[in-house]
DNA sequence: CTGAAAGCGCTAACAG
DNA sequence: CTGTTAGCGCTTTCAG
């Protein structure tokens, strides 16, 4: 039952060559002739040989491994993430070492602290703040760092979002278009970029237009917390529509509203969300929603951060990537509205 | 931008000590008097230095990283263990490295070679269908395994499931007991166990009252095919009761009954799941299912996975645990039902 | 193109 | 308890 891995060293003797004929045969960009390549691959698969990346990685200073920083795997739209993330990762060579972080400060610390300790070519952190400490830590260490679905103000930190801004004055001028007038906001938690930016481009637009918001809760982009911000927001002064800061809290304001408080979407009241999970074209559910391309922030995410990584590419980015109002069934529909 | 780490020979000069007394402070179960361990601990300390976990783990053959393979992270039972399973490892001071398989046979035994490139120290094979070929090989590099949600006839693997045998009893209970009589069932993969075992416990329990499936059809656990399984099910004999094999597929099958058949549940039909997923008691469906105790599966599953790691624990166990029906408003409540 | 030799950063005997 | 000495398995100069 002990550690049985076959080294170069074995296949090296096998194949009657030096070792580091064999080192080079299984080094991209190393150069050996046909015929030692030829009796190396013969050995080594003989005896089952492959190289042990971890040591690999002691001499090179390349572990292959990217430290992926997640909170919020209840939220759909992060196990999505990650799985794309994951194999779009593994497509380039490299593989995903996980982290869950609570959202408290001192634990991220902790948590970017162990990642680190693995000697990880880069990190990407979805959905979690980072202090401008701990991005300059992983600066003078040398791993380079996207945020993904978060942005920050530090100009030297990459990020890659959906354009929040823009994706909020949709939702405030398709609301608008309906002609709503009373109209509501359950956002999440205040501390994300992403919240500030939807809420911004949506009281924005809707300040254009003259209207302001009757009613305001915080959901903190938890199911619970969402469900009684509608108990309250509906009790006393129900607004026409609101706008939920995310799909996941949405579905709860949505359950909340026909099963507790008995009114009827989008009769009574239109509810509009953000990311488009999955449940949102659940039919159960049918939600309209302010699409997040999962898959070419993904894209994005990894092409900068590998361009960080393998050429060392400078300049931090942040990129925001537009999303679409999808337009399902739990709001009014605007007459003659198109796309 | 270079790598910048700081090495213990670094600390070990500025403390005026060795290298060795540097490695030993910072080493548990190594000795080390007080006075030097605060002398490196303060050098440490003022340099940020951490020990590397890559350098550590090649002399020490152990890289406290145990390999995930996972294959379906739209069905919310996975990221929900996932997550657990992190979290309770990284208390054990493990890392996950995720490994996200697709279910053809060959790209799995890829995987697997990939992960043991990385030296972990052991694999949880979530929901993943693994060869006897493959276990061998893990077991001569001397990596422990152990299934997650996914048992073999393997004798020697380890694996932890929900007792799927006697939850599809559980079920087929409740349906007699309701008085169903035309009943039918929406399976999921035939390659896995867990489909294989819910499956069997519901027929054999509904055979030993005389009542055999008037209708059968396969979803294969996914939520296009559930639903269309759904569609022809309920267009010629439709039963009046319906066991799915997981509530993934469930969610789509009570969709598909409501808004695309016209069919109220359970007026109509009486629909029962598998899992206990958080969608299962969104209100929007009120599922009734058999919960699979994740909690305990992952606890049970890190137990006995670090077992085997750190005391090479040798007899592979397989744990079944037993779950509860979770009695909600998709099937008609037997009269004098209890618990 | 190839082998010999020098480490990557750390732990684990081994003497003292 | 402490420093010295070997490596872990591999990549990478450096001569040939």
């Amino acid at each position: 039952m002990s550690k049985n891995r076959v080294t170069s060293q074995e296949v090296a003797k096998r194949a009657g060559v030096s070792q580091s004929a064999v080192s080079r045969t299984f080094t991209t960009g190393a150069s050996a002739s046909k015929k030692t390549v030829e009796k190396v691959r013969k050995a080594a698969a003989e005896l089952g040989y492959r190289p042990n990346v971890l040591a690999r990685a002691m001499v090179s200073g390349k572990s292959r491994m990217i430290g992926v920083v997640v909170a919020y795997l209840e939220n759909q739209f992060y196990p999505e993430a990650l799985e794309k993330l994951s194999n779009e990762l593994q497509k380039c060579g490299y593989h995903v070492l996980i982290f869950m972080a609570k959202q408290t400060a001192g634990h991220i610390d902790a948590v970017v602290e162990e990642i680190l300790d693995y000697q990880v070519d880069g990190i990407i952190a979805a959905s979690v703040a980072m202090s401008s400490d701990l991005s300059e830590k992983c600066r003078t260490a040398g791993v380079p760092m996207v945020l993904f679905n978060r942005s920050q103000d530090d100009p030297n930190m990459s990020a890659v979002t959906s354009d929040n801004f823009s994706g909020g004055r949709k939702v405030a001028k398709f609301l608008l278009a309906a002609g709503h007038k009373k109209i509501g906001h359950i956002a999440g938690w205040q501390g994300a970029s992403t919240q500030r930016d939807r809420e911004a481009g949506f009281i924005s637009t809707l300040a254009e237009a003259g209207v302001t918001l009757t009613a305001q809760a915080k959901g903190d982009f938890e199911m619970e917390k969402a469900a009684e911000a509608t108990r309250e927001m509906f009790t006393h002064d129900p607004p026409e529509a609101v706008f939920v800061a995310n799909d996941h809290m949405a579905l709860a304001v949505l359950d909340t509203l026909r099963f507790e408080l008995g009114l009827r979407v989008p009769e009574d009241v239109s509810v509009v969300g953000y990311d488009d999970v999955p449940a949102a074209s659940w039919p159960a559910y049918d939600l309209t929603t302010v699409r997040q391309p999962a898959n070419r922030m993904v894209t994005n995410t990894v092409e900068i951060l590998l361009d960080q990584i393998e050429n060392n590419a400078g300049e931090p980015r942040r990129i925001a990537i537009d999303g679409p109002l999808i337009v399902r069934g739990t709001a009014k529909i605007p007459e003659g509205w198109t796309t």
